[in-house]
DNA sequence: GTAATAGTTAAAGTGAACTTTAAGTCAAGA
DNA sequence: TCTTGACTTAAAGTTCACTTTAACTATTAC
């Protein structure tokens, strides 16, 4: 019941604590409450981190990623600029996962032989582009 | 037969001129012919550039690039190592792959109702990890 | 001839996402 | 008590992948 310190969810996570308080700076994981002027978290906030983590695998900015799962209160006009930019990023990942299975063919003739070089590996990437 | 200028290179794939310079700076590009100083490239460059762009989508930093496609002369003791690396960036590609099906879902939740966060978000993610 | 346009280099500047530093607080253990 | 370790903040520093700037050259249009 008492709650992670900072250095807890840091290791748990495997980031520095100094990011924990950048991503509270940046608004995208809110701040959590204080013993002693330190904080404590509780634990949802690995679920949150893992989210994080991911959507920056991806390639999501912290800006992207704080509109996408905070911004629909502070999109002001409508909350349609922020359901856009959700539907934008799902053709982006659609995209995202198209290339990747072709980098991945790439890079499996790159196991096999091992004499593949940029060259010969845009006549790969040339059919059926993008 | 004359070869592309920078700026027509530049144009074609979306980049800056700057960029192709600091690409063969950072030796991700091989440097082309000069006439009257001025680079001129192959078509094929466009190819070869398509590749360096897709991996970059993928989160492949310049120096991992680099040594994918031009390392196995340079990874002098083996080219075992940079096989190495390929392998394990196979590895990486199949977890991206996964984790942008998941995003994928999430985001088509949070597409129809709006109402989602990052901690339900969470829960999302939470079953089958990574 | 001269002005505009596109190229050249080296070096400094930029934005994103953190990290490091400096100076300080707080609680537990010897 | 005092020191060790983990926390606090604000501000400066770092890395990556470029971009911008400054000073210059070369080609084309008038």
């Amino acid at each position: 019941m008492e709650g992670l310190t900072i250095g807890e969810v840091a290791n748990r996570v495997g980031v520095q604590p100094s990011a924990l308080r950048y991503y509270e700076s940046a608004g995208i994981l809110e701040a959590p409450r204080r013993v002693n002027g330190q904080r404590r978290y509780d634990v949802t906030v690995l679920n949150q981190l893992a989210i994080i983590q991911t959507a920056q695998r991806l390639g999501f900015t912290v800006a992207e990623i704080r509109t996408l799962f905070y911004g629909f209160e502070a999109a002001t006009p409508a909350s349609t600029r922020w359901q856009t930019l959700a539907q934008s990023k799902l053709i982006e990942l659609e995209a995202l996962i198209r290339q990747a299975q072709k980098m991945k063919e790439m890079l499996k003739e790159i196991e096999k032989c091992g004499c593949l070089n940029l060259e010969e590996c845009g006549q790969l990437l040339k059919q059926s582009d993008n």
